[in-house]
DNA sequence: TATGAATGAGTATTCATTCAT
DNA sequence: CATGAATGAATACTCATTCAT
């Protein structure tokens, strides 16, 4: 057999095969991030992981295949970095302020897998129309933001804003953190984060009477 | 002769021409917010053109001309929209107010030429990692908004927030819009403006005592 | 009708129509000489002549035919130059000489034209594998010199060479000048000139006793 | 992987991978020798060939670098031949007439290498201007023939001419011979080897007295 | 006469993918 | 398991030529 792929739903993978995938997911995300999508052609990606270009393919079904899969690791580790902070606020005002900290910190931390993540959003959907990756990989995040805001809401802190405009006015402003970054590494990114949660504090909370 | 272009500055151009260079653009548009940028091929241009692709490479110096000519060319009509608007505006929040409201009013109306433009942006730089237009055409509608932003606190109706911080989250919110729009297509905009212009005369206006 | 050609064998030219096709095949010339025969494009010999394309097809049937005339043309140039100069010599040595210092004078005094014929016999018959131009044009030289080197033998002038060989090499010799000269602009020609004419004059006399 | 090419110095080249380079060498050389450079291009090759053109492009970093390893294959080839045999001359008159007549017969050897070898130099330089192939390959012939001529000075078998005048006329003799043949295959070539080496002793040596 | 618009074939090159080894 | 050879489609671009104006 050629491949390892297509033949069954649930892929019990050895021990090789999910490290050889982990280090091609992560030389994608590099080359991704690097030189950008459109140039992250498969060669480029084995060249700097050293291996052939035919053993990107024996790991993945195909190159929409490895996209998915590092959109899919990406996203997941911001959520892993982002997520239990934002569990542990007590309050829907803290909650929104940690989650944009956490965020922009998760950026300063990775900025190649959030370089990456953005290339890959922004590369549009592939040929035929269809989604690069499933979408379900980035709702994760919009719909914690959107539980945080209800809550908010629900408790009075915040006022009556939309909240799907609210939501996706924070993640666009997080989403222009990193070019800021890449047009100015020097960017003092903790003040950054700062400026944003006074911001979307003052965006969300109810007046003060 | 082969192709208009390469030899003189001055380009004076023929009537046909000049009808030709903007049939070409508008069809890049269309394409390139239809399909994405990186399905946008010449070939494909001039198939919706029903012309052919030779036609291209006659009126312009070759792709990356085209490109940079259809990013200047979205830049432009949205500033000619928002602008003057802006202008009359009295007051700094006033002029926010219109930036943001005017700029949603754009997008409802040339959602096109504002999927094109981003594409364009978002596809990153050329290969040989120059960019793909003139950085000069988006700067316009940083600046100015810098500009009412830097009116504002000096008139004391903002509060002392970092402009930079906040011209970009602006700029990202309206960003926001058009992919938002992509995904419910009957969403409200005019509600969605006034949404932003709320959040955003909030998240800037100084602290009432 | 569209064009002048193709429907009759003898062209009664009109004045203006001769005229402009003398400036055609001119600026052709300069085009060959200057960029070599591959990147003569009718597009780049009609920007030189600062004229349409489409005016070169008017005059002539196509790029062969121009590129015909053109070698007719410094073909003709070229002998013009050099056969009365010869036909004056009383012997043949010293018609061999004259032959030798009245080409290589002519190189110093029309490089273009000898550069672009020397462009044109390089750049090989046409992709269907006919010739580039009528062999009779180069042939009247080859026949001029050989018809000198047979005087000799008859004279007893010149010893028993093998004439073909050594019209082509005389020939051949001659064309070794203009890229020496392309080499080093600085060449002393007349120098040079009468260094052939030694070389060929001993390689042809019949030995001294 | 997508290219064997552009990435380290030192070319560790498989087996099969040089037989390969090899092959395409050889025809791009028949192609070149059979159709004239212009027409050569990388789909004649392939076709020929019976490869895929992207098989060039795999195993050559372009065209410009397999135009150039041509080159140097067909110069090397034809030292190769040539120079070991003029180096057992003993003296500078038997050296340079084992020049020519080596060098003739290399011709009727090998006459597609020659006439590849011409039709890349009479291409001339790339659109860009650059040199096709690396000077230095043509270079050593050039070398080697002044090197026995300025022997012959020395030794005073030879006259006081001009070296690089006579270096370029003996090259230049040579360089006649493939069209000759090419006009007339059934030419002797011996015969016309002979022609020349009598030609250019005569030419070269020190009057009789 | 002359222009310039337009075409369609041809150019080199890159790419994801397949497959024998 | 992994390699590297090979393919064929797609890319932007150039060219000689035609033709309506």
């Amino acid at each position: 057999m050629q491949s390892k792929i297509d033949s069954n739903d649930q892929p019990t993978r050895s021990f090789i095969e999910t490290a050889r995938r982990a280090q091609i997911i992560d030389e994608a995300v590099a080359t991704i991030a690097e030189l950008g999508f459109a140039q992250a052609s498969l060669a480029r990606i084995a060249k700097r992981a050293r291996i052939s270009a035919g053993v990107i393919s024996y790991y993945f079904a195909g190159k929409d295949d490895l996209i998915a899969e590092v959109a899919a690791h990406v996203f997941a580790a911001g959520e892993a970095w982002v997520r239990p902070k934002v569990q542990q606020a007590t309050t829907a005002r803290e909650a929104l302020r940690v989650f944009l900290i956490a965020s922009v910190d998760y950026i300063a931390t990775s900025p190649s897998n959030v370089l990456a993540m953005m290339n890959i959003v922004h590369a549009g959907p592939k040929p035929d129309g269809a989604p690069r990756f499933d979408p379900a990989v980035t709702r994760g995040r919009s719909e914690g933001l959107t539980r945080v805001l209800e809550w908010g809401q629900k408790t009075g802190e915040f006022r009556a804003f939309a909240v799907p405009v609210m939501v996706t006015t924070v993640i666009q402003a997080l989403n222009g953190v990193t070019p800021a970054l890449a047009l100015d590494p020097r960017l003092d990114l903790a003040a950054y984060a700062t400026e944003l949660a006074d911001l979307f504090d003052r965006a969300t909370r109810k007046d003060i009477p």
